[in-house]
DNA sequence: TCTGGGGTCCTAGGACCC
DNA sequence: TCTGGGGTCCTAGGACCC
């Protein structure tokens, strides 16, 4: 059979969920909630779902105590950073394995470029041998570029395979709403319905200029592509590089006392200035992010005289720019973030 | 919403400069 | 003042993703 070049999309079923049922198999067939420190009545979102608890309408972002309120008899576990991170590097180490080019997206995804005469059968071996190496099941969608690929994924969970290309795009997407596509949500497709354009062949067949006017030169013309399938076919190993790094922190309690803020401020640089030292290169730009009660959120940030690194610097940055906030409200979200030169 | 934390990229207006 | 045209930087906000 001749080789073609294929997008893979990997993605890792209910991965966080599944980490924490592989170490506490009784949790096996339970709806499970991972999110915040475990504790249902805290100000925390979810971070995962089992496919058991996603049937009581509990899924990523659902608060805990509302989390809580659909499924009581829920098993509520802590975000173990940690262990996600050791059981992903397995996950990839395995990717890695087989003769393709492993683009890390995140903990439970990856892109692979691959040349193959069979991508289902390459889909199935690497389904197997993930499973085999790490017990964790996943999804895989092939595509003729990362768009069609990383869609065709969500047509494969779970532990399936599917296969999206130019050849049966228009079949399978036309007549699906807007935000299926990868890179529009639940705004742009309200903005896109007000526009007159609900499915993806509407989207696709929509006047580019009139795009742009309304979503700007850059996006408005992406979306008509993104409808019609187009994406980047480039699958990369070459290792991340940050833009920024930010540390942020809700309270369980709002804030009001000035001094306080500052000093948890004090706190949020510090770690931003071990993550900014562990980068090894300066930050050139400092961010606060304030939300107030009930859930309004504004940022200032200032380009720094010259790059730094250092904690004292970073933290005096964070606390000048607390000055340029009016405080009349209780805050129940404070971050600080550092931004790096841009390699290009 | 009872609405986390860590990121990326785009947009638009104003400042500033030639 | 009857006030050009452009490029670039800075800043704040928005949308999206995992």
């Amino acid at each position: 059979m001749s080789e073609g070049n294929w997008v893979l999309h990997v993605d890792l079923d209910q991965f966080i969920a599944a980490v924490e049922v592989a170490r506490h198999p009784e949790l096996r067939g339970k709806p499970v909630v991972v999110g915040g420190s475990g504790d249902p009545a805290e100000r925390a979102v979810v971070a995962t779902a089992s496919y058991e608890a996603r049937e009581f309408g509990i899924q990523s972002g659902t608060p805990l105590r509302l989390a809580a309120k659909r499924c009581p008899d829920a098993v509520f576990l802590p975000v173990d950073k940690d262990a996600y991170e050791e059981v992903s590097e397995r996950v990839m180490a395995t990717l890695r394995s087989f003769p393709v080019v492993v683009e890390v997206l995140g903990w439970d995804e990856a892109f692979l470029g691959a040349r193959a005469g069979d991508p289902e059968a390459l889909a199935a071996d690497i389904q197997r041998r993930v499973g085999a190496d790490t017990g964790m099941s996943c999804s895989v969608g092939i595509g003729d570029n990362k768009v069609r690929a990383k869609i065709a994924t969500g047509f494969a969970k779970p532990a399936g395979v599917y296969r999206l290309t130019r050849a049966n795009w228009v079949e399978v997407m036309a007549e699906r709403p807007t935000d299926a596509l990868w890179g529009i949500g639940r705004k742009t497709a309200k903005k896109l319905a007000a526009a007159g354009l609900t499915t993806v062949r509407e989207l696709g067949l929509a006047d580019p200029d009139e795009l742009a006017r309304r979503f700007g030169p850059t996006m408005g013309p992406w979306y008509r592509l993104l409808a019609q399938g187009a994406g980047d076919t480039e699958v990369t190993a070459t290792p991340y590089v940050a833009r920024s790094r930010s540390r942020e922190t809700t309270f369980q309690t709002d804030l009001t006392d000035r001094a306080e803020i500052g000093e948890q401020v004090s706190v949020l640089a510090a770690r931003v200035a071990d993550d900014v030292l562990a980068e090894g290169r300066p930050a050139v730009r400092i961010g606060v992010k304030v939300r107030f009660k009930p859930f309004l959120t504004y940022t200032r940030s200032l380009t720094l005289a010259a790059p730094t690194s250092e904690r004292a610097d970073i933290d005096g940055a964070a606390q000048s720019l607390l000055d340029r906030f009016e405080w009349t409200r209780p805050v129940r979200l404070l971050g600080v973030r550092a931004e790096f030169e841009r390699a290009d």
